[in-house]
DNA sequence: TATGTAATAGTAAACGATTACTATAAGCAC
DNA sequence: GTGCTTATAGTAATCGTTTACTATTACATA
């Protein structure tokens, strides 16, 4: 039974009215004698019916869904913004999808087309390339757009996200109060905002307290996991002279980072200290608790959601947001002074 | 310029064809003359045609969505799977949609709706409660499911998940052998089939050893970080004596748990040992790791996505799926011997 | 009485794709 | 020439809504 769905076709039928008379009675927009809107009313209840989406979005050319763009969105940073924003746009009427490039260019291309194709009603995106990311495909379309996380500075979107420049610059700062001044980094992709913000920030504290950056100990990570592990691994099998602190770009790195150091039995903070510019989860249990910096994914998600939907609801107010992060002291850094 | 969307309409205009052929084309369904295709093909090319799914999907009946519903998409384990999920279908042409119940109902009766609405294709869920929920209306439109981690019986839905008696069993059990005998439990909730099935294994460890369960030991979470801390606490406040062990029968549980335990100064495994089924996040750098059952969440993930995939394509094989979990010894348990 | 307007409801055209039918022409067998 | 098949392509209906038009009635106003 039932194999059919009921659409308002039969309810008309089955009251004996038009089909735009069932869409007035259901959109309460048009005026609707009493009766016959409660044998409508009853009809609908009776018959069981359900409106189809999919036909109402193609007659609106919307489609209520939103997406999210981001890396990798099993990262609990994202993760956490993505729950955020999808609470706030169900209760809006929107579902959110969550889409993942992996740090590709290309596959981050082919998402956005098929979005477009899916008639998406509006995208935060933190875009993995500020160069190549196609959000031009975007605006010609007017589709709205958030940028999360990560900054583009040609195309006036709005932006939400911390200052990541800062972030670093006071990380670094700090160790070098501690003492420190054979400092590494493991790096984000240089070709995202947040990538070369959190490096200039490293750079700029080094060189305004007069220390020179060493080359070597600039380990070019990509924001995950394995490739901080693995470009680690590399410099330690290699058994070369350690920094005598590290900062790490992001919270993914900080844990391909600490295995590598496990696996080589180098002990935080005693052999090496380490800052990180996010925070794991759980950290609050951590042996070692690593000094960071933490943002506030859900006031960011918030902020996001509401710019998202001042967008969609033509309440334009594209300012960007730049959220503070909280300073997390750990006890990752060893003490030289 | 460009607001509104190219459509085979415009195509077949500028080429001087039907949109019947456009589709043909487009869809290499049904023969065309070469010429007329490469036509065609360069007037999709010049005018950038990308077509719109939601007008297909209208005359196709479906969505290309899928949907996974569980209790709190933030939560790792579930996370880890959906992710998996989406991977593989992705592939094939769907977007996955996460739905969050919060753990009530009537939240996943709203949700099931809409859908419903959506013309959703498959649905992979974790019934947040065993009796109540509206599965029928999924099973009526003959929307596929697969049932995640939690068990519905008399439906005949294919299952992915464990063996949640197996695993509280054990776990009791190595607490036995270590020594303990006054053994506590922080429940999941006892509407779903992995709140029940860990409970009855609990306590038939306990019988099968000869020991009594204390009812003050018994503590009634939901799943939740929230609950779990929020019922020890009350009972720590109390002053009331504790059991030597506790077991936790999910990895939230597990964090509320250890948090309201830090609070009060209480230290594992010295002052009392804990066993939790389900890890936590970066459990590996935990000062106290704990002993634990780790569910391969990947697996489970890449088995739901084949069986949403089988019946979405017709394959039926409606077989259930229990996923082995590991024992992951940590040092969380006192020995008492 | 003539006229304006509000309530009520139906008709039919959209939205953008797919496809069952139908039609034409060409090629081939007899 | 007749009949059959195949390649090719257009027409128009369809998916399930919404809504611009149009039409009718009732009632108030001048």
């Amino acid at each position: 039974m039932d194999l059919k769905n009921v659409t308002m076709k039969d309810i008309a039928r089955y009251t004996g009215v038009s089909t735009a008379t069932v869409s007035r009675v259901l959109n309460d927009n048009y005026p609707v004698n009493i009766e016959t809107k409660q044998k409508v009313l009853k009809a609908i209840e009776e018959l069981n019916y359900e409106p189809n989406l999919v036909a109402k979005n193609l007659r609106s050319r919307k489609s209520n869904l939103v997406a999210i763009v981001v890396a990798d969105i099993k990262n609990p940073y994202y993760i956490s913004i993505a729950k955020e924003i999808d609470d706030y746009l169900f209760e809006e009427g929107y579902n959110l999808i969550t889409c993942s490039t992996d740090e590709s260019i290309e596959k981050e291309t082919d998402i956005i087309r098929l979005l477009l194709s899916k008639q998406i009603d509006a995208v935060a995106i933190a875009p993995s390339d500020s160069e190549k990311s196609k959000l031009t495909e975007l605006i010609k379309k007017h589709v709205p757009i958030v940028l999360v996380d990560r900054k583009i500075d040609d195309l006036s979107i709005p932006f939400v996200g911390t200052n990541n420049f800062k972030e670093a610059y006071n990380l670094t700062e700090y160790l070098i109060k501690k003492g420190h001044e054979k400092i590494g980094v493991m790096t984000g992709k240089l070709n995202t905002s947040t990538g070369k913000e959190r490096l200039k920030g490293f750079k700029m504290a080094m060189e305004n307290h007069g220390l020179t950056v060493d080359e070597k100990w600039i380990f070019n990570g990509d924001f995950e996991e394995i490739q901080a592990y693995e470009v680690l691994s590399q410099f330690l099998k290699n058994k070369q002279d350690l920094p005598t602190a590290l900062v790490s770009c992001n919270n993914l790195m900080t844990k391909g980072t600490m295995l590598a150091l496990n696996e080589h039995s180098i002990r935080i903070p005693e052999d090496i200290s380490i800052v990180s510019i996010g925070v794991m989860e759980n950290h609050e249990f951590f042996s070692t608790k690593i000094t960071s910096v933490e943002q506030d994914t859900s006031f960011m998600g918030k902020k996001v959601a509401e710019l998202l939907l001042s967008q969609l609801q033509n309440k334009q107010k594209l300012k960007n947001i730049v959220v503070e992060s909280a300073f997390i002291k750990g006890n990752s850094v060893k003490e030289l002074n």
